[in-house]
DNA sequence: TATGAATGAGAGTTCATTCAT
DNA sequence: AATGAATGAACTCTCATTCAT
């Protein structure tokens, strides 16, 4: 564990400044609106500053999206981490995704990320790595832990469900920004409890 | 019902083709990658004649919403029409968004328009209407032949679960691309059955 | 012989202006150095006008030089065919080119678009083909006309000063630049005389 | 003939690696689009080294053509030490430009640099020396060595020579890389030299 | 109604230059 | 002396929009 020098603490300080002010922008104002000098004065920093960490707007945006994912697998496996028992480790996985409501950027972003990805195929490799990246209970342990044992069928469900989840969270909290009364945070909390006991029922 | 002057059908003519060429490329390329001259060239005209049925970029694509979920919400009154209980009527409901798979692009174009309206604020009044017009159910003879008495309780739920179902459709059509193998056509069905079971028991 | 719609006639003019206006800028400033804007505003145009005749910087200067290889060829040929016998032929393709003192900027085309092609390879084909049109002489009757019946020797001696006779002309109207007293414009004239007699020996 | 200490080495070392990728660089790429980043990676250092030595991407132009003319006059003069009459040094001036065309960068340097100070009046003091420095043949002894004695209008004749031979021999050399089969290496030489030999006539 | 030449604001990207280390 | 992160001006090219025909 090295401490790093002055310079290259500068280095990554301009690193994650650009991230944080590229999550904002690209949420607030898509891909395609968002522009790089008000990324790089967001993060304080100029233009060509962005240039020098990353080779173009999408190289940022693919960037931001792998990173964002590194930290969402490391929340999601963190909270699985500390729990005992199968049905504690079910409890915090389902709390994990219905507290995502909170977490408003990230399903914006993955939106804009998915709707990027299936308009430039050219980056398909890149991108499918970081998908790939994303699904945490392809661990095996972590799998059993939060589901036990399934029987095949069982299995083919779990597996739907565990992909369904994600875009069905995402869905939900964008919607609710067009409808704030009918989907106030503890609507969105209801109706995601509902669907979570649908897909992954508390087996004994 | 009265007949068009030939004048009439040549710009009836023009303005479906364009709306046609709109949803298109509006769906492949995105809003703002959509390029006027494209749709216009899809649409077999030029880009002169976009502005003469449009006010702009923004006018077609809220005009393409409009004229999109109109025929949406006829195509599901229509399948609600014909039914005779409320059995068949929820199974009717329940048939129309399961099928709702095989229309590609719609859950693309609604994905699309509410990212542009969250990010389009001067456009919300126009827009708030094309959302409301959406709610076939916002019929209570509907609403009644549909879900039947509801207690208030019951009806709290089912209105969320109906806020719901679309974004959950449109998100998981759209996962599927991602996972055409996992989230074959038939998974889709299956786990949007689940899902529309869990939101909308069938009451006694 | 048609007469061009008023329409035609200005898209028309628009290309000339835009013509004259690049060979302006790109002599004076250099293929790198030289800006569409510049030529745009020099022809009394907008920057988007360029983009509507020529596809880019490059097309643009790649169509000046094919534009006024045509003409200077034209002028050449026009030069040659009024003349009787091969004597006067020959002055008079002498006269052209010691001539050519009093067009400026062709000279510095001529090398900028060389230095061009040399660093652009991919411009090739394009290239070879305005290069191709350059030899009014490959035209038989005119050589004939011009230099008479030769051997084989004089004949390969005759073809290699044909070749070298443009880039000379043109280093020395360059170099005239900086030795504007020392190589004043008879000076010029004298000194490319001289070495068109050396390598056009009049045979009688 | 003091010795460098090794810091002194370092320094040349850096210096001439520097104005060496220079060459290469401007050469090859024209010095608009020549980049520093470029030559300093080709000189084996970084864009940062190439500071400390030149003020700026024309200094290091400026100084790569000054260094180049030191030496190219020195291989000249050098060439016309040795002989011991004229006819032999006329001989050796002769051999010095037809061999240039082995030099395939020299012309193709001299020609940028022409360009680049037709366009950068501002330089126009720096590049009058450069110039000057250029012309061996200032130098009277030598003159007389290489031409004997002149009659005042053959004298005129043979400064006019002068002059010319460098752009001559320049063009033709770039010429060539156009016309690699018809103006060989060999085809080069020929007209080289008939072109020497009809501006400076080899008086008994 | 329809065309497409022309406009011009705007955006991504490049790159010479600076400067803290 | 040398590095390379950061700056910021500058440039090409794009594209929604206008308008004469």
């Amino acid at each position: 564990m090295e401490t790093l020098s002055k310079q290259q603490l500068r280095i990554k300080e301009t690193q994650t400044r650009l991230l944080d002010a590229a999550e904002e922008v690209f949420v607030r104002d898509g891909y395609e609106s968002a522009q790089l000098e008000e990324i790089a004065a967001t993060a304080g920093r100029s233009k060509g500053a962005v240039y020098t960490h990353f080779k173009s707007k999408e190289d940022l945006f693919l960037a931001l999206y792998e990173h964002r994912i590194r930290s969402h697998i490391a929340r999601l496996l963190n909270s699985l981490q500390t729990r005992a028992n199968r049905k504690q480790s079910l409890q915090a996985f389902r709390e994990f995704y219905v507290e995502l409501v909170n977490d408003r950027p990230w399903p914006i972003l993955t939106l804009e990320f998915k709707l990027f990805a299936l308009r430039h195929p050219d980056s398909k490799e890149r991108l499918r790595k970081a998908f790939e990246m994303s699904k945490a209970t392809n661990d095996d342990a972590i799998y059993q832990r939060v589901f036990g044992h399934l029987t095949k069928d069982q299995k083919f469900d779990n597996d739907l469900a565990l992909l369904a989840l994600g875009p069905i969270v995402s869905s939900l909290i964008l919607e609710s920004h067009f409808e704030p009364e009918n989907l106030s945070e503890k609507s969105l909390r209801r109706i995601l409890g509902r669907i979570f006991d649908a897909l992954f029922p508390a087996r004994r």
